[in-house]
DNA sequence: AAAAAAATCATGGTATATCGGGATTGTTCG
DNA sequence: CGAACAATCCCGATATACCATGATTTTTTT
């Protein structure tokens, strides 16, 4: 497809310099067809008229998750090959965006030349890591092969002791007694294998799990 | 100084997509001489044998904080105008590195005109705050006018219980007394006026204080 | 060297969280 | 329709965190 007709490539990224960045970068050395979004909504309405053969994905959006639009992009458009790119590199968040249908993740402080290589590999079928996120994914240490799953209830639980409530607080808020509260705490302690609160809501917020 | 001789201009950031971006935004609209650094004391190193009219500072670095940074970039060269770049903003960052020496700050999001702007009206001695940034200002509750100071061992302190240690399990390790860690962690909740260790570590979290 | 701040240890008490077992309703889904 | 799951509630016990107050020693600052 690289011959008959120029690639088509789009990056989605709220934040202006990094788009310019990423523009400037990929422009320099090859010759793509490039469209930019800062709202992933938009690029969902894009990719429903138009044809788009890469798209570089940020993963923090304001005006969803990332790993949402894959989902949604995938859907739209299956050929259209998805590479999310992030500021930070967690295990888990890289397992869920590849499980929707991403075909690689970059972090932002990859160089140019990783940039590049990774769209290319990435365009001829290949699964692409960056640098530092491939040395994350072998020496970051496994929590729990899979993450447990959460309820609503125990999300909105959870979501209130982190902002420092206790379980009176809570039962007084959400109308229940404070027994079911700390019953919640106990299941989500044991399904995280957590020592306390504390380390349940740091795991939590790493996984985006609130 | 703008008519005899060319600006100078530093950009650091550990992200080659910002650092390119922040780049060609700039040099698409003004001519000026752009120098570009990924770690904060390789710029350090640079200013102490060159004159840098004005310094876009990311505040999240690899190898130090921004905040850090800044200070000794007045320290060595009080002229430099040092403006912060960003991906957040909580108030009391902001503040901290206005009290820094900084003249500025501007979100990662802020469009190429902001900055442009921002740029330019920092060279004219103004302090500059993005758009977004000035909102949060004004919107932002004020949780205490001043930040608590937090000594070197409530640091450390601090740091083992966000990790999910127990108070014991802390005492051991750094080889004091259990009441000894109680106490400290007392005084911590009285600095900060937190209900309970979690909202203590959020607020840590939030502000960089550990 | 004196004052201030930081780090240490202490007593005794209250509140909250964590643990280990149940049990009862709905709801959801194969 | 049953079987799993979610959400709710209960008892009794222990562990840990939090509160009030105070004191000693070491380190830092003035």
């Amino acid at each position: 497809m690289s011959k008959e007709s120029k690639i088509t490539l789009a990056i989605v990224d709220d934040h202006p310099m990094v788009l310019e960045g990423l523009k400037s970068l990929i422009q320099s050395q090859e010759n793509y067809q490039i469209y930019s979004f800062t709202k992933g909504t938009a690029f969902l309405d894009f990719i429903t008229g138009n044809e788009v053969d890469l798209v570089l994905l940020d993963i923090v959006l304001s005006d969803g998750s990332g790993l949402d639009f894959c989902k949604s992009i995938k859907k739209l458009s299956p050929k259209t090959i998805v590479i999310g790119v992030s500021n930070q590199a967690e295990r888990s968040i890289i397992f869920q965006l590849l499980q929707n249908g991403a075909s690689g993740y970059i972090l932002k402080n990859a160089d140019s030349q990783e940039i590049i290589s990774c769209i290319k590999e990435a365009l001829n079928g290949k699964v692409v890591l960056s640098k530092e996120v491939q040395e994350i994914m072998l020496t970051q240490p496994v929590y729990s092969y899979e993450l447990p799953k959460i309820t609503k209830r125990e999300k909105q639980i959870l979501q209130s002791i982190a902002e420092g409530n206790t379980s009176a607080q809570i039962a007084e808020k959400l109308f229940i007694s404070l027994i079911t509260v700390e019953t919640h705490r106990r299941n989500l302690l044991q399904k995280f294998k957590a020592r306390n609160m504390i380390e349940l809501v740091r795991i939590a917020t790493e996984n985006r799990l609130m």
